[in-house]
DNA sequence: GACCCTCTATCAAAAAAATTAATATCGGAA
DNA sequence: TTCCGATATTAATTTTTTTGATAGAGGGTC
């Protein structure tokens, strides 16, 4: 009478907020999910949704029926977790990161995860942090690591990495390379900074509008690759997460100095599906990441205290 | 691809021990169980169970993949209890109790539970503690009231009561009704005892054989009221739980003495099957029930005391 | 060892359920 | 009003589940 098949889609509808997006998530049509949540509802007697043109709204049974589904889904995945995949180490991990992440600090942790985990079918997808929002949410993804934020419906969230920001710019542009900077100090800067959309965006300007920062000009780039490319070969600065740069430490193509009076720090979160557990190979992998990228972090720390 | 109904399957047949009997509970046929115990078994990539000619036995992967179901489909149990009944105080009671209860204590729980619960359909079922448990772990009861024993799988166990155990016999033959008795002291017993598969035999047998409790003759009777109108109406005795003796306190009929150097207590225990969750008209019955009883035994404690 | 009894496995047919595609309907915004 | 974007409904289709019959495996017993 009741299936995992309901669930499910309850669950889908309740984080979409809509048939349609449930039904696009969870590869069935809108009028299989229809069905599905009009049963779950006749079986319990109870509304859990509130249709209106716009979408739906869960009512307070939907709500806590929703927290309950969620643990069931989770608690199944973990029963299979646990015999299955538990020691195999196998199948296939799907992760996404953000061009801060693929950089610098993948490539070393892809050679030390293939190398302990020779059978895993490893995906990575690289994409903004709302592209893989919508992704891990929609279950296509293991998980993603994206700027902190403040959580959404169906996700959950670990902090992986704080990091330092730094301005960068050209070589010999801003001399003194790896030691600390005030912005405040600077005449004014131009800057190339994402798109609004960006959750990085957002941190920069809230930085630079309360510490007095002066800005002559932005550019928006929505490039990394392009950010970098054109940083490198023109008087713009860029301010980026200190994890990205750990291959230009050596000075030969970058000036990079940390932000200071105050730093700024960007948290990165580890997040995935709530009603879902990692694998063992891709909580490997997560635990792999964090690693690569605090030696990362390491490294620079001891360069800036030499220089 | 997984579906509840194959994981309802897997748990029964663990806690039945045989596909016959657990396609016979789900009210299906074996031929289904086993395909969806195939399926599941696939779908795992493990053997769950080790079949041969007497029944299954589960291997260390079914064992822990039982204590995960159990866990699944309880939550799913609570999930549907908070919303759909969680107020209503409707439905159906199906409760189970060995004559001991049905004696004394269940004409004025009812009496309590019925004015408070109009609406609830009550079903009582009188029985000795193995048929009980049996229907408990079918699920043909919400619950059932039992000797105090070692457990079985599926069912989770909570001590109801301890009650004192009380020497009866008819009226002027013991004497000093209500006041402490030491069985070593008296002459060899003639007694009424229930059959040997009764859990209270054993209690009797041990406590009789430890403390040097002479018995003449023995009489078995499986048949409680019959029990009682024997000793009432001859120079038997027998050995009771003080509960159901409590509208004889008067003396009319028996005297009733408390064992003692040592006393000899009897626990009660509620049992229930541990992948559901009480609905709230059966978890209000059954405090009922110990309320009742509890009061039984003040009751019964105030009178010693005079006497 | 032959027999019997009980239990599980398998298979094809039948029944039930889920899924779909098409369409109706509803509610809000312009 | 009219349109747009959403959900509901329906009947046909596809898939899955369930069944009944039967085969096979493993222990006991004589």
């Amino acid at each position: 009478m009741r299936s995992l098949k309901q669930i499910r889609s309850f669950v889908a509808v309740f984080e979409e907020g809509s048939f349609t997006a449930a039904a696009q998530r969870e590869g069935a049509t809108q009028s299989g999910i229809s069905q599905h949540i009009r049963h779950l509802e006749e079986s319990l007697g109870a509304e859990l949704l509130v249709r209106d043109g716009r979408g739906v709204t869960p009512t307070v049974h939907g709500e806590r029926y929703y927290g309950e589904c969620v643990a069931i889904l989770r608690r199944l995945d973990l029963a299979e977790a646990e015999i299955g995949r538990a020691s195999a180490l196998g199948g296939e991990v799907r992760i996404g990161l953000m061009p801060t992440f693929t950089r610098a600090v993948l490539a070393p942790t892809l050679d030390r995860f293939i190398a302990v985990a020779p059978t895993v079918d490893m995906r990575v997808t690289e994409a903004y942090s709302g592209v893989l929002t919508d992704l891990v949410r929609k279950g296509e993804l293991d998980f993603a690591v994206v700027p902190g934020f403040q959580g959404a419906v169906g996700l959950s969230t670990t902090l992986l990495i704080r990091d330092r920001e730094m301005l960068v710019a050209s070589r010999n542009r801003l001399g003194q390379h790896l030691t600390p900077i005030c912005l405040k100090d600077m005449d004014p800067l131009k800057i190339v900074v994402p798109g609004p959309q960006n959750t990085r965006r957002r941190n920069i300007e809230t930085y630079c509008a309360s510490h007095g920062v002066a800005i002559e000009r932005r550019l928006q780039l929505d490039a990394m690759m392009g950010t970098l490319d054109f940083v490198a070969s023109s008087e713009w600065v860029a301010i980026l997460p200190g994890v990205m740069m750990v291959n230009d430490l050596d000075g030969a193509r970058f000036d990079i100095r940390p932000l200071d009076q105050p730093a700024l720090y960007s948290d990165f979160v580890l997040i995935e599906p709530t009603r879902r557990v990692l694998s063992p190979a891709a909580a490997l992998f997560a635990s792999m990441l964090r690693e690569t990228t605090e030696q990362t972090i390491t490294i620079r720390q001891a360069r800036m205290r030499e220089a």
